[in-house]
DNA sequence: TTGAAAGCGCTAACAC
DNA sequence: GTGTTAGCGCTTTCAA
């Protein structure tokens, strides 16, 4: 790969002038201009990333810290992130940490090392101050870090509110809530939304752990149905726990939304796929995202930016597992509320 | 941060032997080694990497280039890899490509100035040449690139095979494939092997093109099944297939499995999550990738490694779209065969 | 056994 | 307008 130098050479110029007219930056004549052109061209050169990154101590990179991509809903966000980050010539390190403290702490040294720009995190394994330690630009998503960090997450209690009145308004009159994990932020808020509706409207609930986990959230409501037959209308902390309870529904030969209606939470692709369709409170998986990146980038470059925690809206997503769907006139068989 | 010449001012000796001490490399006196060791420790110093990688001409980093991570199949590849990339303490560069030449392009002109050690593709959009002209050590994951490029891949053919002998196996008369896209190595592999089994059983069957997308899938299959009623077996190219074939079928009052078996390919954890479970050709995905990083590194730290083509076995599962699951003798739900 | 110094490729004062 | 040069932080000859 030829260096600077060697442009410098065959345009008969010095190193200064090349990086001058790479960075366009001071005077550079035209002929000058012109001769480091053609020899960068005919050299087929580009600069060194690294070089410059150890010149100007930022990297172009930012790093992408998630539990697990594996877990359906982070791909969509992933891909946001990159999206966005793409657009502004950011490239995206992937860490996932399946919330492991040592992990977490083994990526944050390895992504300082190497200067990255900054860190969107979708973790949250310790304590606030670890954070702010970092000394870096950093985006929480889905989480919340603390008081000063940038925040981007939905509306959890609210869609969880949604999710129960949208059961109680389709004629459920004993309730089910498969939370997730206690102490992960929007499963916390999911249950307190839940409990919010089913306190205020004075109807039987149970609450049943399930992780955000589907084979879990299978065995959860074989027990519970079997142990709570009156059972009429579950609401899944998320659609893989709603995807669980559809599987334990079928083989108790509950039918769904006969016998049991089913409501789950995230608006991920699985929704769509399962037959019937998942009644779900969708998230804007990609716009918080495409957000977060945004809101690192605004950050890395210094434009302030105003707001610093951003909730954005969940929506209502009808489809089978809750109402009779009759025709096929939309194409995915769903109706936004 | 401190630098190593901070270091070397507490620890009272020149930087070239604080070097000797990170790196275990030349003489140093024990006193030395402890000065040097408590300096670090005092100053909480970290080497810099990309120091380290102007020097070297080396990053530690890997990149990861894939069509599109929101695509189920490619999370748990994903995943594989940065497991390994951690365990030999590699770092991932994450990029989604969409198959196209540009954005793939882009992103190997950013790779390589940022010194990625090497780079793992499951993307072929461009010419066999394109690669062989990257000059760094290549490993093809899921695709197949060229003839002395390591390659990763599934037994295509061979589960395609599988898949249509278990629907003739548990009845079906009348075959239908839901191929996948043309020119895409796996999707045409699968093609061939199904040909193969109906042209030598003389089955009658259609073809249709569904690419890898859900709902495409869905149409294909509303007005295959309508302008064929007397098909009775689908097998789908891929699982996010198989999922838009039973919406369909589910449309068109079609009972799975009695009047129409379904089979996927991939494995990915859509089909435990359907209702019925999906039958499907599974691919060892994570292992898939874990040998691809595998092979990647020992190419980058110079271990030869004897085969450069690895085809890994796939395996029959069995579950409720193909055969009637009476009880719930497995927990998923599931059998290999 | 250790240190001085050159160099990895690039940028930006500072001088001319 | 342009070139010289001193770093950015690290590694590694080469001498001592």
């Amino acid at each position: 790969m030829p260096t600077i130098k060697d442009v410098a050479k065959q345009a008969g110029v010095s190193v200064a002038t090349v990086s001058r007219v790479l960075n366009k930056k001071g005077y550079v004549s035209k002929e000058a201009e012109k001769a480091v052109s053609a020899a960068i061209k005919k050299l087929d050169y580009r600069p060194n990333a690294v070089a410059r990154s150890l010149y100007h101590k930022t990297s172009g990179m930012i790093g992408l810290v998630l539990p697990d991509i594996s877990n359906p809903f982070f791909p969509e966000l992933a891909r946001a992130v990159e999206d966005v980050a793409l657009a502004y010539g950011y490239t995206v390190v992937f860490c996932n940490t399946d919330e492991e403290v040592e992990k977490e702490q083994k990526y944050f040294e390895a992504l300082k090392q190497k200067y990255v720009d900054g860190i969107i995190l979708s973790t949250s394994s310790q304590e606030q101050e670890a954070y702010h330690q970092l000394d870096l630009p950093l985006v929480a998503l889905d989480r919340i870090l603390g008081e000063n960090i940038p925040t981007v997450v939905s509306e959890n209690r609210k869609g969880a509110e949604l999710a129960a009145t949208h059961l109680l308004d389709n004629g459920c009159r004993h309730l089910a809530h498969l939370r997730g994990p206690e102490g992960v932020g929007p499963a916390d808020e999911r249950y307190e939304g839940f409990m919010e509706v089913v306190r205020r409207e004075k109807i039987p609930y149970i609450i049943k752990n399930a992780g955000f986990d589907m084979e879990k959230a299978k065995q959860t409501t074989l027990k519970l149905i079997r142990s709570n037959p009156s059972i009429d209308g579950i609401f899944a902390g998320s659609d893989i726990t709603a995807a669980g309870a559809m599987h334990a529904l079928a083989i108790l030969g509950k039918k769904v939304p006969d016998d049991v209606k089913v409501i789950g939470f995230d608006g991920i692709p699985l929704g769509s796929m399962l037959v019937p369709g998942l009644t779900t409170i969708e998230q804007p998986i990609y716009k918080m995202g495409a957000l977060a990146a945004r809101l690192l980038i605004k950050q890395i470059e210094k434009n302030p930016h105003d707001k610093i925690y951003h909730e954005l809206p969940v929506k209502l997503i009808v489809r089978g597992t809750t109402e009779e769907v009759k025709n096929d006139w939309k194409s995915d068989g769903s109706r936004e509320h």
